[in-house]
This record gives structure tokens, C-alpha cells and sequence, in this order.
DNA sequence: TCAATAACATACCGATCGGTACAAAATACA
DNA sequence: TGTATTTTGTACCGATCGGTATGTTATTGA
């Protein structure tokens, strides 16, 4: 065991509520006070645990890719359904989470990712930003790649075409979940979308 | 002429350099310094012209939906092409403002409606968003209905689920462009997205 | 020319911003 | 039982937040 006292909250708990409060309100629009008050800690805990606003607002953006991103993608890659199919089950199983009643509305990083142009957001914030987005977009234009080889798309659409449209179609929904919209008419949505595969 | 002294700033320009202030920042990630400093005002004379920071915001999105907005549904009506086409022509037209290089990267209303869970926008600026979406929706849905009446389109899907899925279209082009994409890369999205048209 | 009016600039208001110094409290190890 | 170590709570830092009081300057109309 080390000396010294014990930390008196989880810092995984402590994380997610943080991440809440930034995925509600934004980078500018959170601040320390929110921050604390949701995590139940003081101010001086929160820097010794997390570094400051900007590094606690890097670590809750890849905790939530982790925790709310990477588990949609196990839906397309379903052995047993077709390609319309599993891309409906991606999206679908992503809307659910835009619209999950338990989590703030819409898509972190969507909010995050409107905030980019901004210039009260931090260099490297940004680039945390920026960096998830590429690697979703790899990640998809790689699964649409392995598709086309494997037949199942005959198009003249190129996979990094395709993979922008899914991305387009997330960003989109992130936003119409943030409006308001009901899952109901986001799944609509997703029906109409994927006609064309 | 009404007496005391003149203004000696353009209201016009005062308010478009406040709208794109807003527009890369945010409503939350704005100043009173960020305006008064792009407007070439001082506080008093802000406060005294556009009220305070509150409507000073609403005035500007309204604003931007009918400088920026509004242009693009013309190419939905245009006599000689087809429904496909039209589309196409109003997504493009779009993107092309989305990317414009001479203005804020993206959507200013979409980044307005990404901010609307946060707790920091005031209640009235919620509700201008809101409408904003509202009356595109509606206006949207009209299309499509008087499309499908005039025989355009024969399709099991509903005008308003046509409407959200342009809407969500406008909205995801509009956080790709925040992230960085460029034209030619909205332009394929487009393409894409239209085919089932 | 002179009062009424309106926009100007400066300087300030209390509150909150992100961040920290400091000391009390709690724990492990000697 | 000390003693080193770590977290805690409080109180504070300068800077900036949105907003305003006040006095000066410029203009119109009498």
C-alpha cells in the first residue's frame, strides 16, 4: 500500500461525471464549479487527480469514445446478416445512445467537434478532437475496403466516400438528437438513409 | 433628422461582424471583449444598439438564416430539372457556404443546436434555435409533400421523414466541415446521399 | 446661440473565471 | 509511537466575466 491518505472518490465515477458535464455544456461552456460540484470533489483534488480543465476534458473525450463510441462497431461486422442490415443495426444501435435518456443528448464528440473552429478551445483539445474523427473515418473506409473486395458493394463510390457519408450521417443525427428529436424519427431517418446499400 | 449625436459605426456591418464572432465561437464561448473588440465598439454603444449580449445573439442567427439561409431554397423550385438534381444543387449550394473561405467554417445554426442541452444559453436564444429548425422542417416537408402530390416521387416513406433526413444531412455536412473537410469531399457526400432520390 | 437629445469614452460594479498556497487530516511504514 | 507522505478543505490569487453609472462630445431644432 502507499502512504499517505486515501483518496475519497473514485476516479473512474469521477470521470464520468465530468464527462457528463462537458458533453452537456461544452469546453467554454463548463466550467470549474460545474466540474466540481458534479464530481463531489474540491478543486485541489481535482488538479492533483486530472492535471487541469483541458487535460480532464482530453481524458473524458477518449473515455467516452471508449465507453459510448467503439461498442457500435461490433454491428458491422455481423457474420450472419447482410450489408444494408448491418449498417442499419450500426446506425441504430447509435442513435439509441444519442437518445438514451440515462446520458446527456447527442454525440460528444459531434458537440466537441462543432466547437472546433472556436478559439477558446486548446491546441491540443483540438487535436484530441480531430484525431477521433480520423480514426473513425479509417476505421469505416477500411470496413467499407474489405466490402468492395469482398463483393458485397458493386458502386462507383469510392470507401472514403461511403465512410464520409456514415460519418455525415452520425454528425447529422448527434445534432438532430440535440434538437430534440426522438428516436423514433431518427430511426426513420436511418431507414431512409441506407436504401442505397 | 432626430437630434443628439450620429452613430458613428454601420449597424449592418456591427451586426455581421458580431454574427460571425458567434459563429466560430459559440454562444457560450464568446466574450463581451470578443464583440465590442470585432465590432470596433465600445460596451455601452453595443448595449445601447443591439441590448445586450442575449439578443445581440438572437438577432444575429436570425440574421444568418436569412442572409445565409434562406438563398439556397431556390434551387429546390428551379423549372427546368429534375428532383434529383434539385437536391443536388441545394446540398452543394449549401456545402459551398459551409466551406466558404471568406466566412466561418460550418453552420452557424447547426453549432447553435449543438449547444442547446447546455445549461448556459439562456432560455429565449433556446427557443430562437429551435424555431429556426422548425421552420426549416416544415418547409422542407411542404416541399416533399407537393412533390409527391405533383408525382415526382413515389416512395413509402413519409414527407416528414424525407424533410429530417435532408435536415440531418445539412446538419452532418455542416460538423464535417467544422472538422476540416474540404468541398470536393462534401461534394462526393452529396453525391452519394442523393442517389435514392 | 442655446437647450434638448443621443452616442461617445472611461472607469467602475459585483460575480465568476481557471488555478494555487497552505495547513489540517488521514494513512503506511519504521 | 513517531514520521514521512498524500489528500483534503479553506481561503485566496489576478484576470476576466456581463453589465452599468457618469460625464463628455456631437448634433438637431428652437
Amino acid at each position: 500500500m502507499k502512504a499517505g491518505r486515501h483518496r475519497t472518490f473514485d476516479k473512474e465515477i469521477a470521470l464520468d461525471q465530468a464527462m457528463e458535464v462537458f458533453w452537456i455544456n461544452g469546453y467554454p461552456g463548463t466550467s470549474l464549479s460545474d466540474l466540481t460540484q458534479a464530481m463531489g470533489i474540491n478543486k485541489p483534488s481535482l488538479y492533483s487527480a486530472f492535471g487541469n480543465k483541458e487535460e480532464l476534458y482530453k481524458t473524458t473525450l477518449t473515455r467516452y469514445v471508449q465507453k459510448h463510441g467503439v461498442i457500435h462497431t461490433k454491428h458491422l461486422y455481423s457474420a450472419d446478416k447482410g450489408l444494408k442490415e448491418r449498417i442499419g443495426c450500426y446506425l441504430t444501435s447509435i442513435a439509441e445512445g444519442l437518445t438514451d435518456p440515462k446520458l446527456p443528448p447527442g454525440c460528444f464528440v459531434s458537440i466537441s467537434t462543432s466547437e472546433i473552429g472556436g478559439t477558446c478551445i486548446p491546441e491540443e483539445a483540438l487535436q484530441t478532437i480531430v484525431n477521433i474523427n480520423e480514426a473513425t473515418k479509417s476505421s469505416l473506409t477500411a470496413f467499407f475496403t474489405d466490402e468492395i473486395s469482398a463483393g458485397t458493394i458493386t458502386s462507383e463510390h469510392s470507401p472514403a466516400s461511403m465512410a464520409h457519408y456514415i460519418l455525415t450521417l452520425m454528425f447529422g443525427l448527434s445534432v438532430m438528437a440535440r434538437n430534440g428529436a426522438k428516436l423514433s424519427e431518427l430511426k426513420k431517418v436511418i431507414k431512409f438513409s441506407i436504401d442505397k446499400f
